[in-house]
DNA sequence: GAGTGGTCTAGACCACCCC
DNA sequence: GGGTGGTCTAGACCACTCG
């Protein structure tokens, strides 16, 4: 089956924003300028429009246009992810140590978590995050390299890989699980605990209109974490 | 301006569902019988049934047609507290062991928690919750005597405690704390577990407009317990 | 007045499902 | 084969915004 032509068209406005050239509120083209552009007729272009309204990407406005909306930040369970905010927000101090940053092919498990297909090229980061000296987080973050080309080039001593991914990827939900796990030699190691300790792991993916962009665990002692 | 057709006939098709006509999976008209029954062309009815699919109240399939989708239940958390429910709905059968139900004075950690003064009325309920015969939940749980006396004398081998207090008080609101802790040995020994054990534990508290109807701590072995 | 998005029409072809 | 939903077309009228 061919792929649909109003889908084509989603990737194509998509394409345009995720890769910056669209930055926040541009003007994107009209239901009749893509009409035009594609060879569709309205309703097709508009279809395609709407769906990125829907989706929270644009914001249309009769009379005016469409336009790229403003990125969104954060929910309540995604503050966890943005954990800089979260601390700095307390009054506290938060800076982070690289652990590791490279490429990897997708193992199975990333792949399913990625909705890519084995071996695929995917971005690693393994980041320890202090609160104050007390270490408080252990983020391992897969991330697509299709979608974020850039990631690879990041200083994360500067910025988080979730403030990275915000700013230049409209990210349209996540998804979260949490468990109770016990932690293991390299988490204990990290985030300078001695064993036995329970940690509360939280597992995430965050999503565009075009697929899963990352995929993430964030380790908190559990001692030293609580999600309210 | 007029009301849109469309959204007449997504008015109609929801009050059909809203007042128990039309229960779940039932079928519903299709495109082109909508189109007929409101003299519309099949895009307007169309857009009715998709919209109306795209909020979760319709599902759809090629070839077939269009169904009530089941009732959504509550959110992911408080699902936690209906943990009869959770596990009935997956299939699997659940029971509950009461250790204990009996009067006490709330203590420092209790009278906070309820907005009560030292050593007020409470009822204390501990209840192990079990997923066929895997014990899946500890569950501890404080409740305001004056706001509901009768909690005492329920027979919670036959009605769980949130299921009771869910029918006698409408409860507007709940917070949660979730945390990972390990388990001591009163939670080793109900859940049936060896040490090192890492728990999921949350901590709950059930509001009416009068007040803070209970507090409860909800305790979950981590390798069987995940929170989605 | 020109351009925009919002609604709507009356057709069309297709893939899918069930009989 | 007949009905379903999924996609698409080439028109149309409207309310709105802006210059």
């Amino acid at each position: 089956m061919p792929a649909a032509k109003y889908n084509s068209i989603k990737q194509f406005l998509f394409n345009e924003i995720a890769s910056g050239r669209w930055p926040e509120h541009h003007r994107v083209p009209s239901e009749n300028e893509l009409a035009n552009q594609f060879q569709v007729s309205r309703m097709t272009a508009r279809r395609a429009l709407q769906e990125l309204a829907d989706e929270g990407v644009l914001l249309r406005t009769k009379g005016l246009g469409s336009f790229v909306a403003p990125f969104k930040s954060q929910s309540s369970l995604v503050q966890v992810q943005n954990i800089e905010h979260e601390i700095t927000q307390r009054g506290q101090r938060h800076h982070t140590e690289l652990i590791t940053l490279e490429s990897r092919e997708s193992d199975q498990e990333v792949s399913i978590a990625l909705s890519l297909p084995i071996a695929s090229p995917v971005f690693f980061a393994a980041i320890v995050h202090y609160q104050d000296d007390l270490p408080i987080q252990l983020e391992a973050r897969y991330v697509n390299a299709r979608l974020v080309p850039g990631f690879i080039e990041q200083d994360f001593s500067q910025i988080t890989p979730h403030d990275y991914l915000s700013k230049i990827l409209p990210l349209t939900e996540a998804d979260h699980l949490v468990e109770a796990v016990l932690a293991d030699r390299q988490t204990l190691h990290y985030l300078k605990l001695n064993p036995p300790q329970a940690c509360l792991q939280l597992t995430c993916r965050s999503w565009t209109a075009l697929g899963v962009v990352s995929y993430t665990r964030l380790t908190h002692p559990g001692q030293h974490f609580r999600l309210g």
